[in-house]
RNA sequence: GCAGCGUUCGUCUAGCGGUUAGGACACCGCCCUUUCACGGCGGCGGCACGGGUUCGAUUCCCGUACGCUGUACCA
C-alpha cells in the first residue's frame, strides 16, 4: 500500500511552530517512504475562519523548505482540498450513517445542552450527551422526528456510541490504546449550519483521499476512538495512527503565545534560518539516535522513523535554537549570505557597501554572533567611524606613552606594500620586536582607535578588510583628539 | 471530577535486562590567544517513588505520586 499522509490545519491564523513540526513529520515520513504529503484545509468552523490564513500557512511551509504534493493551491486527483467545498460529500456520508443506525438526529438547543451538562457536573458525572432524555429521534419517536425534519427544525446529527465495550486501536508511537465506550460522547457529526464537525470530515476525507497514516498532535488522542467508531460504522479500514508529542512552554503547558514567539513568521522575522528552525523542531521529540545535532532536510528524510518519535512532550528550548542558528550561520558561504546582510543594512543609516565587502564582514564576524542581523550593531565600526569609544577599554589601554608608541605606525602602514592581514601582522611584530615591547601594547590601542570597542575579531584581519585609507583616517583622527 | 497519555542531567535526548548511564544546549573552570568568540580539554548535573518478575533492573509488570492533554453545534 502506498504511503499517503496529510497535514490538516484549520485556517485560523499564522502557522504555529507546533503545526510546523506536525507538517514536517508528515512530510519527512512521506518522503522517507516515497509517498505523498497532502495539505487539506479544515475550514468547517465558519466562525473561526481567517481570510489570509491559508496562503500564510502554505508560505510558511515553503519558507521552511517543503512543499505539499496535493493542496488547494496545487490541486490533485482527490480534491477539493478545502473541507468547506466538500459539504455535499459529508451530507451524503452522514446519511449513510443515519440509515445504517450509526447516527441519529437531535434537536436540542445549546441552552438545553448547557443545562444538561450543569446537572451532570453537579451530580459528579462526566459531561456527556444523554441520549435517553434529550430531544432526539429516539425520545421523540419516528413520526415526530419526521415532522420536525419536514418543517426544517434546526437539528444536528450525532454519532451513536455503543453503551458498553472497549474501543481499541494501535498507535505507532504509543502502542495499544484502549478507551471504554461508556466514556465516549455521542459526538455531533453534522452541525445545524450544515457543516460537518472535524470528526466526521476528517474520517470521510482521510478515507476518500486514501490516507494511509494519520500523523497528528497528541491532543487528538482522546478523540481518536470516535474516529475509530466512524471507520467501523462505514465499514472502512482505518488508517494507521501516530500521535506525536506536544511542544511545550517552559512550564510544561502546551506551547502558547503567552510565553513568547510561537509562529513560524515570528522566527522568520527574528532572523532564524529556516534550516535551523526545521532542524531544531525536527529534533524536538524525535532523534535518529546518533550523536549528531545538525541535519539537512535530506538527512532528516533519510533517517526519519515514526517508531523513534518520543512519547513525552518537549519543552521548546529557545537557547538551543539560537545555538543551532549560529551553527548554520557559520556553515554557509559568506557570499551567499551577503545579499541578505545588504537588505538588513538598508534600515541603518550607514553608507552603502558592496556585496563583496558585506561577504568579507560576514566572514570576519560570524563566529561571534548568532544572527546575521547582529552584524550592523555588533560590527557597526565596519560600516561607519566609531561613534563612541569604550571608556573602560580606553582607560585600561590608552596610557600617556601610548601615543608615542602608536605614531610611528602611521608611517609604517602608509608605506606597506600590501595592506593584508599577513603583512600587517608581520610589520607590527617587527615593530614591537624592535622596541622590545609586548604586542598587546599596540593591539589594544589599535582596536580602540579603529573600532571603539573592546570586543571584535582579529585586529589585523579587521584592519585589512576596512582598508588602509580608512584605518589611517581613524588613527589620525583619534590621535588628534587624544593626548 | 472523569478519561487517556506521559515521567533518564535545568533543557533536548541516547539507552530497548548486565554500561564507570552516552551526546548536545546552558552553566562553571582550564588551555589556546590579540580582546571577545571559535576550538580543545575538564567539571557540575539525571533514571519520580514503592512493590514485584529475574542471578541481575533505567530497561519488563503492577501500584502511588506528579505533570500534561482531552472532556464544545473548535479544530
Amino acid at each position: 500500500m502506498s504511503v499517503r499522509v496529510r497535514f490538516a490545519p484549520s485556517p485560523t491564523g499564522f502557522l504555529h511552530v507546533g503545526g510546523l513540526r506536525t507538517a514536517l513529520y508528515n512530510y519527512l515520513f512521506a518522503r522517507h517512504n516515497g509517498g505523498k504529503c497532502i495539505l487539506r484545509i479544515e475550514d468547517t468552523d465558519q466562525t473561526r475562519y481567517v481570510e489570509s490564513a491559508e496562503t500564510a500557512l502554505i508560505e510558511a511551509c515553503r519558507w521552511a523548505g517543503f512543499e505539499f504534493d496535493e493542496s488547494p493551491e496545487k490541486g490533485g486527483e482527490f480534491g477539493p482540498y478545502r473541507q468547506s467545498e466538500r459539504t455535499d460529500t459529508y451530507k451524503k456520508y452522514s446519511k449513510i450513517l443515519l440509515e445504517n443506525g450509526s447516527a441519529y438526529y437531535a434537536f436540542d438547543t445549546s441552552e438545553d445542552l448547557d443545562k444538561m451538562r450543569e446537572r451532570q457536573q453537579k451530580s459528579g458525572l462526566a459531561p456527556k450527551y444523554d441520549r435517553s432524555i434529550m430531544r432526539n429521534q429516539y425520545t421523540l419517536g419516528e413520526d415526530e422526528t419526521a415532522r420536525l425534519i419536514a418543517t426544517d427544525e434546526p437539528r444536528v446529527v450525532r454519532l451513536k456510541v455503543p453503551i458498553t465495550g472497549d474501543i481499541r486501536f494501535s498507535d505507532i508511537v504509543r502502542g495499544e490504546v484502549v478507551f471504554a465506550a461508556r466514556d465516549i460522547d455521542d459526538q455531533i457529526l453534522l452541525k445545524s449550519d450544515g457543516y460537518p464537525t472535524y470528526h466526521l470530515a476528517n474520517v470521510v476525507d482521510d478515507h476518500l483521499m486514501e490516507i494511509s497514516h494519520v500523523i497528528r498532535a497528541e491532543e487528538w488522542l482522546p478523540s481518536t476512538p470516535k474516529h475509530v467508531l466512524l471507520y467501523q460504522a462505514f465499514g472502512w479500514e482505518s488508517p494507521k495512527f501516530a500521535h506525536v508529542p506536544l511542544l511545550l512552554n517552559p512550564d510544561k503547558t502546551k506551547m502558547s503565545k503567552r510565553h513568547g514567539d510561537v509562529f513560524v513568521d515570528d522566527f522568520k522575522n527574528k532572523g532564524f534560518f529556516p534550516e535551523a528552525l526545521v532542524n531544531f523542531v525536527a529534533l524536538c521529540g524525535w532523534n535518529p539516535s546518533s550523536e549528531r545535532e545538525i541535519y539537512s532536510m535530506n538527512e532528516l528524510i533519510e533517517h526519519f522513523a515514526l517508531e523513534k518519535v518520543n512519547k513525552a512532550g518537549a519543552i521548546f528550548d529557545y537557547k538551543k535554537l539560537e545555538w543551532m542558528n549560529s551553527q548554520y550561520l557559520r556553515s554557509y558561504e559568506p557570499i551567499e549570505l551577503a545579499p541578505e546582510l545588504l537588505k538588513i543594512l538598508d534600515s541603518y543609516a550607514y553608507p552603502k557597501v558592496g556585496v563583496e565587502y558585506a561577504a568579507q564582514v560576514i566572514g570576519l564576524l560570524r563566529e561571534r554572533i548568532n544572527f546575521l542581523h547582529d552584524i550592523p550593531t555588533f560590527g557597526d565600526y565596519m560600516f561607519t567611524r566609531p561613534l563612541a569609544f569604550d571608556d573602560e577599554y580606553k582607560s585600561k589601554h590608552w596610557k600617556p606613552e601610548t601615543k608615542a608608541n602608536i605614531t610611528p605606525l602611521l608611517e609604517i602602514f602608509t608605506s606597506l606594500q600590501e595592506f593584508s592581514h599577513q603583512a600587517l601582522h608581520d610589520v607590527v611584530q617587527e615593530y614591537v620586536a624592535s622596541k622590545q615591547m609586548a604586542l598587546k601594547l599596540i593591539i589594544h590601542p589599535l582596536r580602540l582607535m579603529i573600532t571603539g570597542k573592546q570586543v571584535g575579531a582579529g585586529m589585523f584581519e579587521t584592519m585589512s578588510i576596512l582598508g588602509r585609507e580608512e584605518v589611517l583616517a581613524r588613527m589620525k583622527s583619534f590621535l588628534e583628539n587624544n593626548p
